[in-house]
DNA sequence: GCGACAG
DNA sequence: ATCTTGTCGC
């Protein structure tokens, strides 16, 4: 299969200072235009981890735009390299997710994270990082806020309260469900934040997540418990009664 | 100085 | 994120 094409010379290994320095020059380079060509297949990544953190399970899921019908799942399974720290995100789950995206047959139109784009301290959430690496456009949607919004949303489907950073909106809480708290969604690169919005709320038509985030979550913990059961060298029970 | 802090 | 026991409701 051919190389994952990245747009952008990348080391992983960096510590905290340097990783927060190179996000503040890849952030002059996300495109917040709507750059995207026909949406075909959407896809949504996200990554189960082992009981210490240090084994991990990236999963990538392809949706049909339409059906919103998996069409490919793939993943990778490896070892986190750098740890979790509120603001560096990327750092952590996009090597593995590299690795996963690597394996497809055809790349996605369109990938939706689990976590934030825009909507970030330094403007260079996990959506954002991913859609610099590879030009493609992406959409932030977490389940927590990193920058909050003021007010919260109106309780329908739809509403929203923008999300601020240096007077300029870099977000929005977004109700999916009725009467369900929202979902925090950015734009990624290559995309604004209105057609960001209108997706998401076509990828929720029935749960609070979009299906993308729904399926790739669950993907990856069905592995994680298969690999769970599956290769265990050697089942202690220490159980006393 | 103190609190807050995606997954 | 993961762990963890029960509980309320469709």
């Amino acid at each position: 299969m051919p190389q994952l094409q990245l747009h952008h010379p990348h080391v992983w290994d960096l510590s905290p200072e340097a990783a927060t320095i190179l996000q503040m020059a890849l952030a002059k380079q996300v495109c917040l235009n709507d750059a995207l060509p026909e949406i075909k297949r959407v896809a949504g990544v996200d990554i189960a981890y082992g009981k210490n953190s240090e084994e991990l399970i990236a999963g990538v899921v392809i949706l049909d735009a339409d059906s919103l019908q998996v069409l490919e799942k793939v993943h990778f399974i490896g070892t986190s390299v750098f740890p979790y720290v509120p603001g560096l995100f990327s750092f952590r789950e996009l090597p593995p997710l590299l690795k996963a995206l690597e394996k497809l047959q055809f790349l996605p139109d369109l990938i939706v994270c689990d976590g934030h784009g825009q909507a970030h301290p330094r403007r260079l959430g996990l959506a954002s990082h991913l859609g610099i690496l590879l030009d493609l456009p992406t959409i932030g949607c977490g389940k927590t806020p990193l920058l909050k919004p003021l007010v919260e949303p109106g309780p329908e489907r739809a509403d929203q309260s923008p999300i601020w950073l240096e007077s300029e909106q870099v977000g929005v809480a977004l109700r999916t469900q009725p009467q369900i708290r929202p979902v925090y969604v950015s734009a990624g690169h290559r995309i604004s934040l209105k057609t960001a919005i209108d997706w998401i709320l076509r990828l929720s038509p029935d749960y609070r997540q979009p299906e993308t985030t729904r399926q790739a979550n669950s993907y990856v913990n069905q592995l994680r418990e298969a690999h769970h059961s599956g290769p265990d060298k050697e089942t202690e029970v220490t159980q006393t009664i």
